[in-house]
DNA sequence: TACAAAAGTGGAACCGGTTCCACTCCGGAC
DNA sequence: GTCCGGAGTGGAACCGGTTCCACTTTTGTA
């Protein structure tokens, strides 16, 4: 357990004051004789010298380090989501201390206040919804923070990256009246998030295009956990015109969904056309495989990572960015026209 | 963007020194008349003042946080993990610095490092198997290691958590062999991991108390990340006389196992039984729904935590801890007597 | 050859906490 | 009344980096 060796050890060991060591770790802040810079370096690799980050912190004011905040990572959306940030994070040089919020605000708020003390300099957060003034606060003390997957409507200063949202919900939904349904049920998170009435708007615009009437009872607008979405299914097939084809509009529901479809032996797709948000692994594991939106992970975490870094050097104009990223229809085997589902 | 208060601050604020302020922070280290701690306290709030982590990090030496690296987070077993994990460090007021090193040891090695400038004050890993000198050198430096799943033999006083990979093996095998198959194929990680090769030899121990023989061709110890369990299942089933068993011993190698047998077409259970390591909630999802060895994640992440946290308070008596949880056996529907096999 | 500009260097302050130590009170024991 | 011990307090050093500034040595140019 002996101790790691300081700035002040390299220096004495090289014959040099700690002002060169330190111009020599960071080559910007000033000139150093050739000679000296490659004694220093010898001497640091000599002795196993790694500098403090904590000094380096207190120093500069702000740490090398993103805070990642999700709801959970049980949810492979988000999994995947933060290994693509850890990945580009790392490859950046930078750090990222994970939180998470089980979607409820009073966590969200602790874990806001804990990464201010750890002076962290970026923060990339799946919001949710509350601690407006928190967030605010947050980013007048200079933290840099970018919202992904979801956005705070009056948060209108803050860097967004999601998908099309909208965009995504009408497509799909077309798709399945391009098939012939004309009932067709959405499950999708509560309409207070962004990406909850993106998605119904979608919906909704979809239905307008084909001078369709919006049945408000097919549409159920349910939390992001628990069994919500089997619930959602659930109240959905009991109906007395139940609908004949479903979208899943929400990655934290899909698997409920699913489950309680598998549950009740519906048969996909002839009994009810399926087309669910995110292409997880398993979606082409199940029968039939699933038509799925896919989201692409790796963008969004890439222009999360690059708001985030651009914001810290300063490299990125004023004015808050929106970026949305093009989601992609995957057809496979659980839709069909509506007049094979007749048949049956 | 204005900057935040400071611990003088906050003392000239209340008209007491720095000293009786930080013996206001941290309540055991020395004595401060009621009034004052009022007076201070009531201070604090007014400013919104908050301790720089940095500040504490430098002057204590250490970190409270914990580094968390494992093989990659799309994995659904090490993002449970790390979910749980994250989950309870919080509970602790602990901070979880998060890493990845896909399976590489270099990629391992630069994660240790920077866990080192950051003083964390615990690791918690799941290791590639290199890094011998390295993972000795940073416990040497005080840093508190466990390993979670895996274990390195050459490192005996290292901590390790992980589930009863011989007997769950042994089960699982014996469970088939009780169904009447004789040929059971194997698909495990890398024997120089603790799991792959406790896992083979639980598979052993079951023939030999069965009195049967191992066919070293059925058995396929292949890496961790890629195609390897796809390529695996398919070599395996182009042998002449082909396994009418097989177990998927390694998380990692189910999905890509699975999607092959499901590509090949392979009708489970009537063609091949199966058994695949961990109970992702997808395997309830595919047709049939997979009998699975379930991990009991929380069990891990628990102990793993306590072990860390144990250490850094010195609470735990020295010697190294070997912590196996027991994982059951979740029958569903993917195993079925050889018999039927046969009349197929 | 002279002199200004640039390169190179070290001392010391600073970041914001923690902790050691010296010092002042005060009450209780003798 | 004296002495002792502990509660309560503030000053200052310290943790290990960064950075500003003053100073010396080169280098380049007229």
């Amino acid at each position: 357990m002996r101790k790691a060796p300081t700035i002040r050890d390299v220096a004495a060991a090289a014959g040099v004051s700690v002002s060169v060591v330190s111009r020599v770790l960071n080559p910007e802040s000033g000139p150093v004789a050739p000679a000296k810079r490659q004694e220093v370096l010898r001497v640091i690799d000599e002795l196993g010298y790694r500098p403090r980050a904590a000094a380096r912190e207190l120093s500069a004011g702000h740490a090398l380090t993103i805070g990642l905040v999700v709801t959970d990572l049980s949810n492979p959306f988000f999994a995947r989501l933060a290994d693509r940030i850890v990945w580009e994070a790392r490859s950046h040089g930078v750090q990222v201390v994970l939180m998470t919020t089980q979607e409820d605000p009073h966590l969200e708020a602790d874990s806001l206040d804990t990464l201010l003390d750890r002076s962290v300099s970026g923060v990339i957060a799946t919001p949710t919804g509350g601690n407006i003034e928190k967030w605010r606060r947050l980013r007048d003390l200079g933290v840099n923070v970018v919202f992904i997957d979801r956005a705070i409507e009056e948060l209108e200063d803050v860097d967004v990256v999601s998908i099309e949202n909208f965009d995504s919900a009408q497509r799909s939904t077309e798709h399945l009246l391009s098939l012939g349904h004309t009932r067709i049920g959405l499950i999708t998170g509560p309409l207070t998030t962004s990406t909850g009435s993106a998605r119904l708007n979608g919906y909704k615009a979809a239905h307008q295009n084909a001078s369709l009437p919006v049945d408000p009872t097919l549409i159920r607008d349910v939390p992001f956990r628990g069994d919500a979405g089997g619930g959602a299914v659930g109240s959905l097939l009991a109906m007395r015109q139940p609908p004949t084809a479903l979208i899943v509009a929400n990655t934290a529901q899909v698997q409920s969904s699913v489950r309680r479809l598998v549950q009740m032996g519906i048969d996909i797709p002839d009994e009810l056309s399926l087309i669910v948000f995110d292409d997880n692994p398993w979606t082409e594991l199940t029968t039939p495989p699933l038509s799925v939106i896919r989201q692409p992970l790796d963008m969004l975490a890439v222009h999360a990572i690059e708001l985030v870094l651009g914001r810290m050097h300063g490299k990125l104009p004023d004015g808050a960015r929106r970026i949305e990223v093009k989601a992609d229809y995957l057809p496979r085997n659980s839709c069909a026209p509506l007049i094979l589902s007749n048949a049956h």
